[in-house]
DNA sequence: AAGAGCGCCAACCGCCAGGCA
DNA sequence: CTGCCTGGCGGTTGGCGCTCT
């Protein structure tokens, strides 16, 4: 049997929005903040879905939205980030501000296929594998520290052994957006920084200290197929007066980064130190 | 001028994870 | 532990508008 419906659909209006429509949801969403679409539709005297608000405020309505005019410094990125990450729009969304999944997603899919095939391109990720929509989202999912799967009994303990090995297979984990630290570096070399990466404490998926008994702020760390953990970051790189997204970046600790399983050294000494890490990373891209 | 074909993109749909009672 | 609810994601659809014939 499946989920009930999030919402009766009788009585509501479908499609295009109306200028009125928007209003009323501008205003309440001001008013009252986002969430409890549910409720919202009700409250703020709207006939439609909830979802329907939600995705009408997401991708139109909310403060800070771009539209069109995708530049090239941008599809370029898209290009790149959808390379490493596949169809995982939001992720990529989220280092282009202002730029929604779905726009990124129509971008890609009107646009950027085509533009890449002409250019004898095939448009295709390196380290995920792309599958059939039920089983990427499983194996997305099952990406992440926690998993309903075997707890919901949906799946067989084959079908969890192919997960298991579809897992060992991704490289990028699903990232949460946190920033990136800047610290001080002094001797730092390579294999320093290799060296210091298996120095790290866990605790509870959480890293408290490094070697040196320094603090770090608290974040999302997860645990690579090596038992070694990282701090999970996307730090948004300035280049000139516009700020880009990077790849998934895995932040060792304090001072050093590892982006798309390379380490890198962050140090103050170097003025254009995140730009010179940003070229690396387009290299090994 | 009008109809066909096509591209774009806003909106919808189904699915899933996480929270909570 | 279980089931329901909510929010969020990616794939797909359908209508509108533009171009071509």
């Amino acid at each position: 049997m499946g989920k009930a419906p999030c919402c009766s659909k009788v009585g509501l209006h479908r499609g295009p929005w109306s200028s009125k429509e928007d209003m009323l949801l501008t205003n309440y969403v001001q008013t009252h903040g986002e969430g409890q679409w549910r409720a919202l539709p009700n409250k703020a005297g709207l006939l439609r879905c909830g979802k329907s608000c939600r995705l009408r405020w997401m991708n139109y309505l909310r403060p800070g939205i771009k539209r069109g005019n995708i530049s090239i410094d941008e599809e370029d990125l898209i290009v790149r980030l959808h390379k490493l990450l596949g169809n995982r729009w939001s992720l990529i969304a989220g280092r282009l501000p202002g730029r929604t999944d779905n726009e990124i997603k129509n971008y890609w899919n009107t646009h950027l296929i085509k533009k890449l095939r002409d250019e004898g391109i095939e448009p295709k990720p390196d380290k995920i594998i792309i599958k059939k929509r039920k089983d990427s989202k499983k194996k997305d999912r099952t990406d992440s520290v926690t998993s309903n799967a075997s707890k919901k009994n949906k799946v067989s303990s084959d079908e969890e052994m192919n997960k298991k090995e579809e897992v060992a297979k991704i490289k990028v984990l699903v990232p949460k957006a946190i920033r990136v630290f800047s610290g001080s570096s002094s001797n730092n070399t390579v294999d320093s920084v290799l060296s210091s990466s298996s120095s790290i404490e866990v605790n509870d998926g959480k890293l408290e200290k490094n070697e040196e008994g320094v603090e770090l702020e608290e974040g999302s760390w997860s645990k690579f197929d090596n038992n070694e953990y990282s701090y999970i970051d996307w730090p948004l790189i300035e280049l000139g007066d516009t700020n880009y997204g990077t790849g998934p970046m895995y932040c060792v600790d304090n001072d050093h980064v590892l982006i798309d399983g390379c380490h890198f050294m962050l140090e103050d000494s170097m003025p254009n130190m995140l730009e010179q890490v940003y070229d690396e990373y387009l290299q090994l891209i």
